[in-house]
DNA sequence: CGTGTAAGGAATTCTGACACG
DNA sequence: CGTGTAAGGAATTCTGACACG
């Protein structure tokens, strides 16, 4: 595993790092969209590759996408990536 | 700026990943041997290199080295290497 | 010199809820 | 539905010091 998937950051620098209120990055995981881990104390950790997801979501928020419909869209894209 | 060099990780997973104390890597901190980031609040950030760094320091202190020798062989390396 | 530890406080994060719309 | 916020507690980190050797 790299860097960018190796589940390290806290939850307060992720949201430095993507301009997201930590309730909005706790909501996208409520809904499903991004899959921190955690540590044995319970403190979320996410990825560089989170981060990246996270500002992809940010944007579909933007354009008045509901988490919903984020999530079938991803759902979408690994239908049509797995039949090329 | 590559992910690698981002400091982003907390002392506590740090220790985890290396197999460190959380005393030793302040301790080498303190010695100049390494240089995280901080926090506004003061809560120390390391990055993937800070990691490869503080096992590089692990295996010289495990050959019976002091912090100041350590030291010491870089300066001779960052010499030896502006030479090349 | 290098490192463990107990101490007390401060920064950080967590959850569940209420609010608004 | 998505997000802000106040609340109270828990996990995490910080510093300075004492200990040993």
């Amino acid at each position: 595993m790299s860097y960018k998937e190796k589940k390290v950051m806290t939850i307060g620098l992720v949201s430095e790092l993507t301009g997201l209120s930590e309730r909005k990055i706790r909501y996208y995981e409520e809904r499903k969209l991004i899959f921190p881990e955690r540590t044995a104390g319970g403190t979320r950790k996410y990825s560089f590759l989170d981060i990246e997801r996270l500002c992809e979501i940010a944007e579909k928020m933007e354009d008045g996408l509901f988490t919903r419909e984020i999530k079938e869209l991803e759902r979408r894209k690994r239908k049509s990536a797995s039949l090329a």
